[in-house]
DNA sequence: AAATATAGTGAACATCGTTTACATTATAAT
DNA sequence: ATTATAATGTAAACGATGTTCACTATATTT
C-alpha cells in the first residue's frame, strides 16, 4: 500500500471537496448543492472539480456513500459501548443512537431517508452501505432471540404464511435470522424512521416541542413492550 | 359570489399550471421542477407564470397545500366508507388508506413528508391543511376511547409524567384529545410515515418484494395489539 | 369611446452543470 | 539532466434555469 505525494494530494482534494458540499448542504439543502459554489470555495474553477466527480450525480453518490458509513459507525459505537448490558438495553441503545445520529447529522440523513430523486439510481455500493447499518440491529436483534430474550406477548398478531415464506427466501440469498428475528428487526426500523423523519421535518415539534426525545424514548419503551424483550 | 368570466378564466390557468406542475414531479421528480418547461408545455412564456405565482417557491407551496387537501379528504373518505363498523375496523381502515394514498401519489407523499428544505418556510395554510390530515386519525381515536374500545395492556409503558403534561397543555391550546389518545395518534402517525417512507425510497423491496402491503397491514395488527383496540 | 387593469411576450441578467481546448505542473522514462 | 507523459487546473463557451424589466395586446370598466 504505497501511496505516491500525488495520491495524497488527490485524497486530500477528495475529502475536501465532500466536506464543503456538506456544509453547503447544511446552509441550504440538497437541492442548491452546486459545484460552482464548492469550488468557488476551495479556490478554484468547476471544472477542476471533474478531474474527481465526472458528474454533480457521482459526487451526491459519494456522499450518501459518506452519509451511511458515519451512520453506521455511530450504531456500531453505541452498540458496542453496551456491550456488558442484556440484550434489552443494547437494543434500547442501538434504537436510540438511531434517534441521536439524525439529530446530530439532519443534513446527513435528509440525504440518505429523504425524499427519493426519480431517474437517480443509486449506487451498488451505497445500497451495500445501508444494508450494513440495518445488519447491526438485525444480529443484534437475532442474538437476542437465540439466547431466548424475546417472548411475544400471547396476543401478537401472527405473521401471515406469505410473509413468512418471504423472509425464509431472504435466508436462502444469505441473509442471517429466522422470519421473526428479521420481521421484528424491519418493523423497529421503520417506527425509527418514523419518529425520526417527521422530526426533522417539524411536524412533531409543534406537537411535542422539548419533548421529542421522551417521546422517542416512550416509542422504544413500546417497541421493547410488543416484541416481549426481557 | 359572482364570478366574472375572467375569473372564471384565471382559475382554470392556475389549476392548469398546478396539475402540469404535478405531471412533471411524477416525471423528473421535485428538484427538476421548471417554471419554463411548464410555461412550454401550457404553450407560453416562463415570464408570463408570474402573473398567477410570485415565484418558484410560491407555487410550491400550492402545490403542498393541494397535496395535503388530497390526502386528508382520502383518509375522510376511508373513515366514511368504515362508518358502520366498529372502532377497531376503521382504525385498521384509515391506516390503510394513509399507506395507499402514498402509493397511489408518491409524488405528492414525497413533496409533504419527504427531505425538508432549509430555508423554506411553510405556509400556515398549508401547516393547517397537514393538521387537518392528522385530526382525522386523533378525532377516530378519540371516538373509541370514549366508547371505552381502547384498552392499553397491563405492561404498557407509562407515559413519563413530562410527555403527558406537554400533552395536557396542547389540550389548553384547543386541541382536542386527552393526553393517552393524542399519544396513541403521534404514535400511530409515526409508525405509518416510517413505513410508507421505507416503501417509497425502495429500501423495503429488496427485503419485502410483493409483500409490502402484507407488511404493513401486519404493522397496522400490532398497532392494534399495542394500544388494546377491540 | 376613452381610460384602465390584466395577460402575455421578448430581451436581458446572473446562475447552474457540463464540454472542449488549452496551459501548467509533477512524475516517469530515457 | 533532458525529454516524454500523465495529471491537474484554467478560460471560454453552450444550453438550461429563475427572475426582472420594458413593452404590447387584449379585456373590462368608466
Amino acid at each position: 500500500m504505497t501511496t505516491t505525494r500525488r495520491e495524497r494530494i488527490r485524497e486530500t482534494t477528495l475529502e475536501e471537496i465532500i466536506s464543503t458540499a456538506w456544509k453547503q448542504i447544511a446552509e441550504q439543502g440538497v437541492p442548491a448543492l452546486s459545484l460552482r459554489a464548492i469550488a468557488r470555495e476551495m479556490g478554484m474553477t468547476a471544472p477542476g472539480l471533474y478531474r474527481y466527480y465526472p458528474s454533480r450525480d457521482d459526487l451526491v453518490t459519494a456522499l450518501i456513500k459518506d452519509a451511511f458509513d458515519s451512520f453506521t459507525r455511530h450504531l456500531e459505537t453505541a452498540r458496542d459501548e453496551a456491550f456488558d448490558a442484556n440484550h434489552v438495553e443494547q437494543y434500547r441503545a442501538v434504537c436510540l443512537a438511531y434517534y441521536q445520529w439524525a439529530v446530530l447529522n439532519p443534513s446527513r440523513y435528509a440525504l440518505i431517508f429523504g425524499s427519493p430523486v426519480p431517474g437517480y439510481q443509486m449506487t451498488e455500493a451505497a445500497y451495500a452501505s445501508s444494508r450494513k447499518g440495518f445488519l447491526v440491529l438485525q444480529n443484534l436483534i437475532e442474538k437476542a432471540r437465540a439466547a431466548g430474550s424475546i417472548h411475544p406477548p400471547a396476543d401478537f398478531p401472527p405473521l401471515p404464511p406469505e410473509l413468512v415464506s418471504r423472509y425464509e427466501s431472504l435466508r436462502i440469498l444469505g441473509m442471517p435470522g429466522d422470519p421473526v428475528g428479521t420481521h421484528i428487526a424491519l418493523a423497529t426500523w421503520s417506527t425509527l424512521h418514523g419518529v425520526t423523519a417527521l422530526m426533522l421535518y417539524g411536524y412533531l415539534e409543534g406537537f411535542l416541542s422539548d419533548q421529542v426525545e421522551g417521546f422517542v424514548l416512550q416509542m422504544i419503551d413500546q417497541l421493547v413492550m410488543l416484541f416481549g424483550f426481557e
